[in-house]
DNA sequence: CGCTCAATTGAACAATGTCAAGTTGTGTGG
DNA sequence: CCACACAACTTGACATTGTTCAATTGAGCG
């Protein structure tokens, strides 16, 4: 989901630690994601249980009610966790991005089942070593607690959108939110934002309580509104920020 | 949530030590919520700095965007989470029943409004007191860190509902979530469970992303198909849970 | 009794979903 | 490079759901 503030003191010298392990030291995640609590030798302790994968688009690699052995890391690529009803019917509950933290600490089953939106790199470990850890490391607790608020915060803001926007709205809202996660390394000042959407329209539709066909229209009446210009059906450009968040975020606060 | 070997352990202390504050010696929230993972003398240090208030159904005593100097408890009633849109729409992002703790640790503004839905006791501390205890006290950060995981999960279970559920499914959801929360007291075995809405129409509508008029509707044929009985507007019967979970649950999972 | 706010009900209407073609994009084997 | 197949996406006509507006009933209270 948008990522709030979520990084402060991340920063710390691995630079004068050769004990960095191997696998740790050319993490993109290194230092943002929750490992940044991690001491060198948590560090490394971590890392001899760590495994890293490859998940391709859309394959699930947690179903609801499987039993939960390991934690990841996504180091790259947009992993979605859905809920599916038993007619079929599917919504999206959360989007995680690099370098987001999946699992749930102190519950054995999932609610959500996890897949890969488009290809994600994964950084797992055993939740038996993990949880040792956080049991002993508040820093490490403090951590994940601020990623837990910022996805609870994350969660009321698409519930204010599912409740009571309308489908323009929700689609507009949904754009300015990967708009504003685009790399910062790629935001050209003064040119136009643009982008790759990371999700089908079968996924934004899922996402937003929508159909894919209703996602569609609204897509295509941004497009000959002149809000936004569309590539291939996937790339997307956005002449105007201020335009498109006029068009999804009517909102107070 | 169950009760640890912890709450044991300070439930024995509490007859023999009288170090306990006066004000929280016949606190409802005492064992359940936070508080219980506080040692005597932190709660003698926060119990300093305490006050307890009431609120009046209705009124809100935290605006989205307010900078928010104290923490609370809800010791008695119903809070409503609620954002607003420019034009007046509004949405209930999350419910708080005793003894949830109210406040957004790592953040000095509120992103949403706290609104009394009934009438509201709560215990109030201020943030500067707490968030020194919480750097100190990883049991304490524990806690908070188990109620932010649960309320995800319950927005989650909301945004799900929000997303794909039609408006009966919704209705019936809803008065399902409030039965289940009943006072196991209450409970009358082999009775049918009966219970007060804690909300009105409007706030219901709110919470479902419906209009009062069909949050009326839906109550209306619930009542006509014989799923539930109301009196008063208010007061809920439910002869057989089963029935009302078949109407609001098609859910996996 | 006569307020007032809350809740219900009805009818017309708008937004979104459903179903059924089409079209575009992409990867594959010839 | 083309032809084909398949998936993703778009578009249109129509059905359904939920909203809006307006009127009415019910409940609590001085």
């Amino acid at each position: 989901m948008a990522p709030t503030s979520r990084d402060e003191n991340q920063k710390r010298l691995d630079i004068h630690n050769s004990s960095i392990p191997v696998i740790c030291r050319s993490c993109e995640a290194r230092h943002r994601g929750i490992c940044g609590a991690l001491t060198s030798e948590q560090l490394t302790q971590v890392s001899r249980h760590t495994t890293r994968q490859q998940v391709a688009a859309n394959s699930e690699f947690v179903s609801t009610g499987d039993d939960v052995k390991h934690y990841s890391n996504v180091l790259a690529g947009v992993v979605k966790l859905t809920r599916l009803m038993a007619d079929g019917r599917q919504q999206i509950v959360g989007l995680q991005f690099a370098p987001d933290f999946i699992g749930r600490p102190f519950r054995d089953t999932s609610e959500v089942s996890a897949e890969a939106a488009t290809n994600v790199k994964l950084c797992s470990f055993p939740k038996s070593v993990m949880d040792e850890m956080i049991a002993k490391s508040p820093d490490l607790e403090r951590r994940l607690y601020k990623q837990a608020l910022d996805q609870l915060d994350d969660a009321r803001e698409w519930i204010l959108a599912l409740g009571r926007k309308s489908a323009a709205e929700k689609v507009a809202s949904f754009l300015l939110m990967i708009a504003e996660n685009v790399d910062p390394e790629k935001l050209d000042r003064d040119a136009p934002i643009c982008f790759e959407l990371p999700l089908k329209r079968a996924d934004i539709a899922d996402f937003l309580g929508l159909t894919i066909e209703t996602v569609s229209r609204q897509i295509t009446s941004l497009r000959k509104a002149g809000i936004i210009v569309v590539e291939h059906n996937r790339t997307v450009t956005v002449p105007d920020l201020e335009r498109l968040r006029a068009h999804g975020e009517m909102d107070t606060g």
